[in-house]
DNA sequence: TTGTAAGCGTTATCAA
DNA sequence: TTGATAACGCTTACAA
């Protein structure tokens, strides 16, 4: 019970003979206590090894230096790989994070996000609020006390008035897709992906648009969002006619089965046929593999995200409610890099 | 500042017309209320929409229901899936969990783990501490109270006494490479990886061990653990005398880029050359790689630690500076699964 | 069974 | 510049 205890602000002050109050004002800012003083505290605190409790002190201000993270799903590299580029940002910035997964149990057959989890997040009176994913149910966001920013990564919107939105920019990504498949000299294009969520749907109109600036017909097969799943897709796309010389994916995984699909097709005597993916996970990039895929920048979201995060409250109020859109960068590789005759 | 105020235990008793202890004791404990009391008390605490704050909660208790969960690296999918798979194990258990990625710093040309990290943790009193991955200095974990149990997952050994080590039996999975590829036909036999770190030096030991006991000579060639690395390695290993029909590596990653060089090798005129991982990530499943790895027995791993950090303290204590080894599992796929004339 | 009061580790307010 | 004293949201003796 009393083992190991950590010393608290009392012992400190028992220890420098002086009041409570002194250590704590010399701990959080750095006047109004005399150098004496100062000196003594410092001292005793690190004769007894006295570290401020950090909750204790949020649970007292109301506020705190924290940002806390949550991770839609902690299984998605996209997701992890932001998480950790903005751990560190924010750290860099002065800030401790902490993580939640986000804890998703169906509802009539909906998704929907425990409660609990934000609710113990926002019991940290957290300074702001980083949400990695596409959350399925913004809702539950609305409890987030109006002075604490929210910014949302790599979805596509929130469904959230005041949240910030931190996205590439999606036409744009589907635009130059297009557009290097037609450099490669490619005229018959098919979309490989599902249909069941804000961002699927989304990169499907942004495919068509796209597709549409090039003049070309767009063409689908949709799918779920496994490799199963995409190589399965891609069998029938390839038996459609007129019959795809190029397989765009909506993301990663869905084009590495689609690639398998593919090389037995040209193993059975097809033509080559090109294939892009979506995320550039450092999967694609293995040699074996060699995807051309849009990289989602990554690192850039996660540092505009902790910039924002870390800024003053007067700066962060006026990308209240915005989409910010990042520019998307296209990763050639083997995948997609020949000339279609 | 008092905006979107979540209502408190005091909120509850006015609109109850009991004291806050009475509303205390109906959330915390399910006996000592009367039911009309408790009634009146649910009532009111569903009109204002309160559920306790359970950071508070902690603080004045001195001891609380979730677990920490420390993640020593976000981007390796092994730290991370386990941790998704322990998480909901406990929530399963009735605990709730939160993360923080380990802080790691360079002093002296050593990793150190930042204090602040685990400090935090323990300002919140967990329950309970589950560490992923290899912690680079474990010292900073004595810190944490007795009375806490601490599971330490995935790495081979603690350097702290009273840590519960949950991982599987290395020298039964080299074991079973070893005799898969001697039951292939292999007799000369070499590993690729680093000898840089605890785990890895782990391994080779276990490597030594293993071809010792199916009397073959251990051949080594280190190197760092990126999938380059292990290209060169290779490249460097099939040039050897005697020249290796057999690369054991030490994770897939490593492997990836072996399997890589051993195709070149191929295209050149060589042999074939059987490849083996170890994590078993699920790269290793996509047809293109199609690797033979080791399976860390991830979700038994998750299972054993929740189980572990939600039991009475007599019956983790039973446990406490133990390793519990888990029954490794070889996953044979094409990269190793021919027959070596 | 219920309420009162003290305390968890800190900050904040207000006199001194 | 300093030190009581009251919060923060909750638990927990101890009294009633």
């Amino acid at each position: 019970m009393k083992t190991n205890k950590r010393p608290t602000i009392r012992d400190v002050a028992a220890e420098a003979g002086v009041s409570k109050s002194l250590v704590s004002m010399v701990f959080s800012s750095d006047e109004g206590v005399s150098q004496a003083r100062r000196d003594k505290v410092m001292a005793a605190a690190k004769k007894l090894g006295f570290t401020p409790n950090v909750w204790a002190r949020s649970l007292s201000s109301g506020l705190s230096n924290f940002i806390a993270i949550l991770v839609v799903d902690l299984h998605n590299p996209l997701f992890t790989e932001v998480a950790d580029h903005a751990r560190k940002a924010l750290l860099e910035r002065g800030h401790q994070t902490f993580m939640t997964a986000a804890i998703i149990s169906m509802q009539n057959g909906k998704r929907v996000l425990e409660k609990s989890t934000v609710q113990t997040l926002l019991d940290l009176k957290p300074r702001g609020i980083l949400v990695i994913g596409d959350l399925p149910d913004k809702a539950s966001l609305k409890q987030v006390p109006e002075e604490v920013p929210i910014v949302i990564a790599t979805t596509v919107h929130s469904g959230l008035k005041r949240a910030i939105v931190l996205r590439i920019d999606e036409d744009e990504a589907m635009r130059q897709i297009v557009q290097h498949l037609v450099e490669k000299g490619h005229q018959t294009v098919s979309y490989v992906g599902p249909d069941d969520s804000d961002v699927s749907t989304a990169r499907i109109s942004s495919f068509k648009k796209a597709m549409d600036l090039y003049k070309l017909t767009p063409h689908m097969q949709f799918c779920d969002r496994t490799e199963e799943a995409g190589y399965s897709a891609a069998k029938i796309a390839l038996q459609g006619e007129p019959q795809p010389t190029a397989l765009i994916c909506f993301n990663d995984v869905v084009a590495f089965g689609v690639q398998e699909a593919v090389e037995s097709f040209q193993k059975a005597g097809g033509g080559q046929v090109a294939v892009t993916g979506f995320d550039n996970t450092y999967i694609s990039a293995l040699s074996r593999i060699s995807l051309t895929s849009i990289e989602q920048e990554k690192v850039a979201i996660a540092m505009r995200a902790a910039e924002i995060l870390s800024a003053d409250e007067s700066v962060w109020r006026e990308a209240e409610g915005k989409n910010l859109l990042l520019v998307p960068r296209l990763v050639i590789r083997d995948s997609s890099n020949f000339v279609q005759p």
